[in-house]
RNA sequence: GCCCCCAUAGCUCAAUGGAUAGAGCAACGGCCUUCUAAUCCGUAGGUUGCAGGUUCGAGUCCUGCUGGGGGCACCA
């Protein structure tokens, strides 16, 4: 008996007792429109639904009436051990413990699919994520998309969606020659620009840049001694932005550089399209797009006087791109500090004729804010003080870091100490529920050696109280998951496999699996071995989303 | 000045418009000769920043304040 199932048996009944009170109403009463919740609290049941509530207006009636009526045809039903009517007009269910028991064979036999759903079968999805500037290591702000954007990733591909994870990668304009000339500085041991990158970083790619060169880098005059330090300086940088990445368990499959863009035309040929549609138009010697049509604050200069291509038009020539390669929809994520582009985003989506929010989604998450002993580290490239994602490594290691950054929304702003993090590694929850799975595994050996296995399954033995709400909570899993995905927040998920790990505990607590001593093995410790192994699943598959690993031992 | 985000327990954070707002950490008190004590049980901790509004019902939606963060280039 699935909440689905359960649904389904609602809309049965309810339709006929609209259709009684108001000839014609079923027609409104759709089979999605029929919601049912676990209740929050354990007391109400094992599934709620508000159905009545809802219903009883425009039906005419109260809801507590209402909801009588179709707890008496819940109750009526097979698996269902009882359905009431509480507070305004609730209707709270409770299955049969058979009923309810059964889950642990499904999920088991289900195995790493139990949780998928097909939300997105099918659909290509572009995501868009980190996109840092190889100008420098990979700081705190970039390194908790790369969390999350992994793990939204993986998400959206258990609901069945073609993700193409996608760094684009802006190697055309002033930032990189700024970090050349920093390069060039400290090969001639001046001292670092005004408008350059300090830190020892620069210092090290400078050194490995001359130590790559084969010719004699000191012959040559400046300028070509800037644009080797460009060009090989912010290819050793992107390279370790790579492998960093790579060690932090997140690969993308797409490195798209903006140079591409410009030359292969992507960007004149946007510009031409636009035209076309009558949304360019030409003032004080600059070429604009007229994003005022769409609700931007002010029109955006795509060509400036100078003939130089501003910013903005990389990103008209990769959106084209994107659309181009067939994807219908395109999510970017950027840090808060960038989300002055997002008017401007969505009215370039919009004239190019797609719709804004649907074509293209541009996710703005929240900075991390990093804290030494509880005072805030002010982070700044050019003074070289930032927090790298090595830094992170190192102090927590990857389960850690990437748990911490991924279990909190990216709406809030988030406060990370390191300190903190690396002295009593405790604080972070992902311990708790990696410790869970460790011991479902424990479990499972120990089963092994001394005789129980799943050779018989009869659940209407799971009955104690905390095996009824072990079995809510894994039940709920494939809802999670669809909600995390559909509403693009993976932290979602870590949340509830930390409700699960602890509903877990306490069914340990509670319920041996294995006899205790000479007592012989019956069917109730196989059945809850199926338990134990449906909740490890569970959880194995819930980190899996989140990038982090389910160790076997702790 | 305009725009976006945030404000929930001492701290870090949860909570599709649902019932008595929850976890972890910190504090205090209990349980290991029994499947992993990184667990579990208990106590304490709140006018969800303030004031209105919408409705059967608001931490959640709307308006106005206060406070914090970020952004408002022919830079990228």
């Amino acid at each position: 008996m699935t909440p689905t199932d359960l649904a389904q048996t609602l809309y049965d009944l309810v339709l006929p007792l609209a259709e009684r009170r108001q000839a014609g109403s079923a027609a409104s009463i759709t089979r999605e429109s029929i919601t049912i919740e676990r209740p929050k609290n354990r007391e109400h049941g094992d599934w709620t639904s508000n159905l009545a509530m809802r219903l009883a207006k425009p039906l005419g009636t109260n809801p507590r009436e209402l909801a009588t009526e179709l707890a008496e045809g819940l109750a009526q039903v097979d698996g269902i051990d009882s359905a009431e009517v509480a507070g305004p007009g609730f209707i709270n269910i409770r299955l049969s413990a058979s009923a309810a028991g059964q889950l642990a064979k499904t999920i088991v036999d289900a195995g790493a699919h139990y949780g998928e759903g097909d939300l997105y079968t099918g659909i290509p999805i572009n995501l868009e994520f980190v996109s840092a500037n190889p100008t420098g290591p990979i700081h705190m702000g970039g390194v908790r998309w790369a969390a999350v954007g992994d793990s939204l990733a993986r998400v959206l591909q258990a609901e069945g969606a073609s993700v193409t994870r996608e760094y684009y990668f802006n190697d055309h304009g002033s930032q990189i020659d700024r970090f050349a000339r920093s390069l060039l500085a400290h090969y001639l041991g001046e001292p670092t620009p005004e408008d350059g990158y300090g830190g020892a970083y620069i210092g090290e790619i400078a050194e490995r840049v001359v130590a790559d060169y084969d010719g004699d880098m000191a012959a040559l005059d400046r300028d070509a001694q800037q644009e080797i330090f460009r060009s090989h300086g912010t290819e050793l940088m992107f390279e370790e932005i790579k492998a960093k990445l790579h060690g932090f368990g997140v690969d993308f499959d797409v490195y798209f550089h903006e140079d591409h863009l410009h030359e292969s035309g992507a960007v004149g040929r946007a510009i031409e399209r636009l035209r076309a549609l009558g949304h360019v138009f030409e003032e004080d010697g600059a070429v604009w797009l007229r994003t005022t049509t769409f609700g931007d604050d002010r029109d955006r200069v795509i060509i400036r006087s100078n003939g130089e291509p501003a910013y903005i038009s990389g990103d008209l020539g990769y959106y084209l791109n994107k659309r181009e390669r067939g994807f219908e929809q395109n999510l970017i994520m950027l840090g808060a500090d960038h989300h002055g582009y997002v008017g401007r985003m969505m009215a370039m989506a919009e004239a190019f004729g797609d719709v804004p929010g649907v074509n293209l989604q541009i996710l703005i998450g929240q900075m991390v804010n990093l804290l030494k002993d509880g005072e805030p580290v002010k982070m700044s490239k050019r003074a070289g003080t930032i927090v790298t994602l090595d830094d992170l490594v190192d102090a927590v290691g990857v389960d850690a870091g990437r748990y911490a950054l991924v279990r909190s929304s990216s709406d809030s702003p988030l406060d990370i100490d390191l300190d903190l993090l690396a002295k009593r590694s405790n604080d972070n929850p992902v311990f708790y529920v990696q410790y869970a799975h460790a011991r479902t595994s424990a479990v499972d050996r120990n089963a092994a050696t001394v005789g129980v296995d799943r050779s018989a399954f009869a659940p209407e033995l799971l009955s104690h109280e905390t095996e009824s709400a072990l079995l809510g909570a894994l039940q709920e899993f494939p809802r999670i998951v669809a909600q995390a995905a559909e509403l693009r927040e993976p932290h979602r998920i870590a949340r509830y496999l930390e409700e699960v790990a602890g509903l877990y505990h306490r069914w340990y607590d509670n319920c041996r699996v294995l006899p205790l001593g000479d007592e012989p093995v019956s069917d109730l410790h196989r059945t809850r071995l199926w338990l134990n192994d449906a909740t490890g699943q569970v959880i194995r598959n819930g980190l899996g989303l989140l990038g982090v690993s389910a160790p076997e031992r702790m």
